[in-house]
DNA sequence: GACAGCCTTCCTACTGGAAGGTAGATACAG
DNA sequence: CTGTATCTACCTTCCAGTAGGAAGGCTGTC
């Protein structure tokens, strides 16, 4: 109780860990409690099922995106910046190789065996992204500082389909490098300042 | 005997299909019995364990793309046209949905948590389609069919990115026609028609 | 041609362990 | 004395994998 953690976020955080090496079936209530040090039944107290517990995760994931980007927006104006922190975000992610992976973005590659109650979440997750990218593309394009080739929201679908690719190549071949080498030619193209 | 397809290639397409749902830890050998019509022990005498049956699968798999690669570059010279008959494979599979993932792309997310066995021909095929890509690219900028604004491997990784993120993209909305929206700026960009 | 042996394929039946989940008791705080 | 958090003990189901045998085809030998 006096912990600066409580035990269910404790139980959260290890199980994101875990989704992030391995997905939905890649982890188990057992590995949960070897981590955390309690017992199985104990998580059921605070998650009755395994669905409960990812969908609550996959929530609480998408609520912290928000207010990161709120916290983000506050604090950069320029819409070219926002994408460059977006991705540096990303970068520094899976260089530190502790949050190597976005959670959606792996669970989404298994959605049609998720629950559908967290497979919902996940969707969610995307719009959400992909709505906040559409909406710096439209204010980049209006105030001349990203320099964009389609409509705003097809730059924003392409720019997460970067993002998410670039992600799995730099697991794939174990070198996070990969990802920063990716982007910077994605935000160069977008940059006002690019020839041709 | 007599059939058109072996059981062992039955059991690797159906192992297949189910990899393409739900990834390495979505599927079990008594779901592909269910498939296949025949008993869980069967299987082992084809698969002795499933790391097998899964490395065989990926190997396959990789040596299918070798061969489709080389038909498709005896039909087809112009490198542009190269990548866009890639970016075709891929849309039909989405839309078919019949092959709605690359089988690598999937296990390449959960690639902590798969045997080192497995995770190695996952390796290989990302190593194999990243040196066609740049060799792809490579002719492209000597010839003048593509406009790079990258190095050639740079500018393949790049390109495979984009695609495996559309498909991620596609999966989570549920609109295959996502990918081809999110391809199709990518494709135009690389094209040396394209204004600016 | 018939038999014998072998190989392949598939079967039934089983094992040990891990999965998600439940029942009910205990400890303790307000 | 009620609610929260944790425990032990257990359940059912599923998992990958094994043992051993039945059926049938192929081949070599007499």
């Amino acid at each position: 109780m006096s912990n600066l953690l409580t035990t269910s976020d404790e139980i959260l955080a290890s199980a994101r860990a875990l989704i992030m090496t391995g997905g939905y079936n890649g982890f188990s209530y057992a590995d949960i409690a070897a981590v955390v040090g309690i017992r199985k039944a104990s998580i059921h107290h605070h998650f009755p099922s395994k669905t409960d517990l990812v969908r609550t995760l996959v929530v609480r994931y998408r609520e912290d995106a928000e207010a990161g980007i709120a916290g983000l927006e506050q604090q950069v104006r320029n819409p070219l910046a926002l994408l460059q922190a977006y991705a540096g975000h990303w970068a520094q992610c899976i260089e530190d190789a502790s949050r190597p992976f976005c959670v959606c973005a792996l669970l989404a590659s298994e959605l049609p065996a998720l629950p559908p109650e967290v497979a919902a979440e996940v969707k969610a997750f995307f719009r959400f992204a992909s709505t906040w990218l559409t909406s710096v593309m439209e204010r980049g394009a209006q105030d001349g500082s990203l320099k964009l080739s389609s409509e705003p929201r097809v730059e924003a679908e392409a720019f997460m389909a970067s993002v998410h690719g670039a992600m799995l190549s730099a697991r794939a071949y174990g070198t996070p490098e990969v990802f920063a080498t990716i982007l910077a030619p994605t935000l160069q193209r977008l940059s006002p300042t690019a020839a041709r």
